[in-house]
DNA sequence: TTAAAATAGTTGCATTTGCAACTGACATTG
DNA sequence: CAATGTCAGTTGCAAATGCAACTATTTTAA
């Protein structure tokens, strides 16, 4: 279940070679400093570091919409437009990115290298996935009730290691974010699928009771 | 706004030659019948007619996760791995599809033919608009309250067309399953909404009346 | 190493929401 | 033309949920 990652089957000479082709261009940024030279039409690469996508709410709130790793992705193209304008892209540590312009990434390259189409297939990888995350957000907040969406979520995770007995990979607090519920509210349903019987937790430690084959 | 089309720069001739390229093999169904042929990795390109993808929940209750219409391409890696056993992919009417191997798709085509990387930039284009979409859907469940839930939804219309005049696409049970919320309550709201003055609204017509700026 | 921040857990209360069960209007179909 | 189905709209009520306000424990950072 391993990620897609943007230089897969790319060698190192032929990212060399590509900055050419692509006429990319690097830049080194400072941990908090404000990535502005994105220009609509162009990819970022993080080559190394780590930058947040974040948006700052009408009452001042700061919402890390999404955290991009070491060979993470981000571009205009790769978050909605309902976020426009209200977005800064924000280097979290020292950062080193890579501009792609999209316009030459998409076009035939007269050079017809073959790291140019391999590029291509690990961004539809890299896009889809990203689409299946989401798809599985959406199934989860679907769900009209609390437990429902737990259930649903316990199932997601329980079905990609194949085992009953799950460990929540962040926070309560972050996993109610994710539920988009109320984390006391969480907190006491678990409590209630705990009493029931139909879970047993601590913290993030979760073993599923319940028939899966209900749900 | 439109939306990519997976032939799109692709001519008919280019269409033909593909299908030897891609070893693409094209079948002929009937209204209802059922598609069985989709191994793991194979992606499908409806020439003609209308697919839906069906979900069985335990009870019994069938939803319909997504309709595809004539150009529209559906495959195991389109959509969620939680869907995994419980979907069927059924035409609604008489259909024909074409199915390519993913794999011929992705690797590298000896022949080096233009219109294979444009397939791959057309498959990416189309991903990335599913993925914007999927992304304001998340944006709008994301929303605790069914209040917020409309007015994010409004706002979006709204966002599109430049208009504070919106008509919603769809009839109003079903925004109230895209909202995932009850209908009932939902009408409640819309109606609490204008006795307030917040909007005006009859059936799918709805005026924004509330400052947009605050949301 | 101490202070500050994050995390897990709990509870009371008011509000929101889902559910069920209606009505009436309109459209579609046999 | 009757019948069946879809759609918009409404209401009572019980249950679910968000919010606020706590405590206690662990992590992180100065």
């Amino acid at each position: 279940m391993s990620e897609t990652r943007i230089f897969d089957n790319i060698t190192n000479e032929e990212i060399n070679q590509m900055k050419n082709c692509f006429k990319a261009v690097s830049r080194k940024y400072i941990a908090g400093e404000t990535i502005n030279s994105i220009e609509e039409g162009s990819l970022g690469i993080v080559v190394s570091g780590v930058v947040e996508i974040i948006r700052f709410d009408f009452d001042g709130n700061r919402t890390i919409l999404e955290r991009i790793n070491e060979n993470g992705i981000f571009g205009r193209l790769f978050f909605s437009q309902i976020y426009e304008g209200d977005v800064e892209i924000i280097c979290s540590t020292d950062s080193e990115i890579m501009f792609i312009d999209y316009d030459h990434l998409t076009k035939q390259c007269h050079n017809a290298c073959s790291h140019h189409s391999t590029l291509i297939r690990n961004m539809l990888s890299i896009v889809s996935e990203k689409s299946i995350k989401l798809s599985n957000r959406v199934e989860v907040l679907s769900q009209r009730t609390l437990r429902k969406k737990l259930i649903t979520y316990f199932n997601m995770i329980s079905k990609e290691t194949g085992k009953k007995n799950i460990i929540i990979p962040f926070s309560l607090s972050n996993l109610s974010d994710y539920l988009c519920v109320d984390r006391s509210a969480m907190l006491r349903e678990m409590k209630k699928m705990r009493d029931e019987g139909l879970i047993d937790s601590h913290a993030k430690k979760v073993t599923i009771l319940y028939d899966q084959t209900m749900f």
